[in-house]
DNA sequence: GTCTATACGAAGATAGAC
DNA sequence: GTCTATCTTCGTATAGAC
């Protein structure tokens, strides 16, 4: 049976899934068992079952999970289109994530980074760095040198998740737009030298 | 007598000092009038009489007392020499900031505007909008056409942001030096053309 | 795996004395 | 302005039954 052990369904699976929505929305320390377990109907003996080392285990479980996935969506905007391209399609997610939530979630990643929980906040680290890395992967085969590729990727990684959080403060999606657009130039003038 | 209601001096004043410091490192949900009590050495009976709104109050001016800070020290830069060398001299207070902290204090309006305080969040969302009018007019001045002065100002608050909080979740100041370096060279092509 | 009950501490906030 | 005492709610975590 295919469905055994299906680590993608299950309470568990739920719990770890509205972690990241309340994080994303409240930060880590303002996200509390009780919230996980009413956002996601977990019955509540299992909290310390599936997480025996409490929440620090639930919060880093749930950075990973939003890492991966957001790594993956990456990984696939690369694979699709060039970098401009990719850059485009990333910002009409969190455009369409800020507006269908009210700009109520930002980037989860963030969130750990500056969260209360160290192992949390280390593995927000090594995402940056996965992101950067595929960034700058996708700019080499696009003719970069490498060293400036690799610079330029950090550059992508840091304006974009600093327009998603000046964006969330301001309520409107511009900074992200207007960033997105600079990032373009920027881009298109390393690609054609 | 000079000193009478001298807004920087006392126990509010300390208060809000103390949250400031305790809101970059740990963030708002996770500051509590204990913390800041137990840092600024406050007495414990006047945090009502002080901040009769209690903690929003409190986050609040910490967040403004904050911006104006900040505000100030931009604007001192940017007197004192051009975009560029803004730019660098801001880098050069962060790293400081980060390697005698530990990497443990962030921006404290990122921490607002990412914070469970409503009020304090509108703060930190026209504290950006400050920040990006003063880079835009000094680009303005320094002959970059006005609409392109004011998108590269929006790159450049977020990316600055953005950077500050890679560089603080891998606990390395490379991410902030590789961004201003990138930065640069956008700023010198868009003034000399 | 899930339940209830509970321990234990800390949070924000208020009341009334001094 | 500052104190102590207290209220109430909420937080994480554990114990032991089912």
């Amino acid at each position: 049976m295919a469905t055994k052990h299906d680590p993608t369904s299950g309470p568990r699976a739920a719990m770890i899934g509205s972690a990241v929505d309340l994080i994303r929305e409240r930060g880590v320390a303002a996200t509390s068992f009780a919230d996980v377990l009413a956002h996601s109907g977990a019955p509540r003996g299992s909290i310390y079952h599936h997480f025996p080392r409490g929440k620090s285990q639930l919060v880093e479980e749930a950075t990973q999970a939003a890492a991966d996935r957001l790594g993956r969506g990456v990984e696939r905007v690369l694979d699709a289109t060039d970098t401009v391209g990719a850059l485009r399609a990333l910002a009409d997610v969190w455009r369409r994530g800020f507006e269908t939530s009210g700009y109520r979630a930002g980037c989860p990643i963030v969130a750990a980074a500056l969260g209360t929980e160290p192992g949390a906040r280390s593995i927000a680290g090594t995402t940056f760095d996965t992101w950067c890395s595929l960034i700058a992967t996708k700019l080499t085969v696009e003719g970069v040198g490498s060293a400036r590729a690799s610079s330029l990727s950090v550059l992508i990684v840091s304006a974009l998740e600093g327009a998603l959080v000046v964006a969330q403060a301001q309520g409107s999606t511009t900074p992200l737009d207007t960033v997105v657009a600079e990032l373009e130039l920027v881009c298109r003038a390393a690609v054609s030298r």
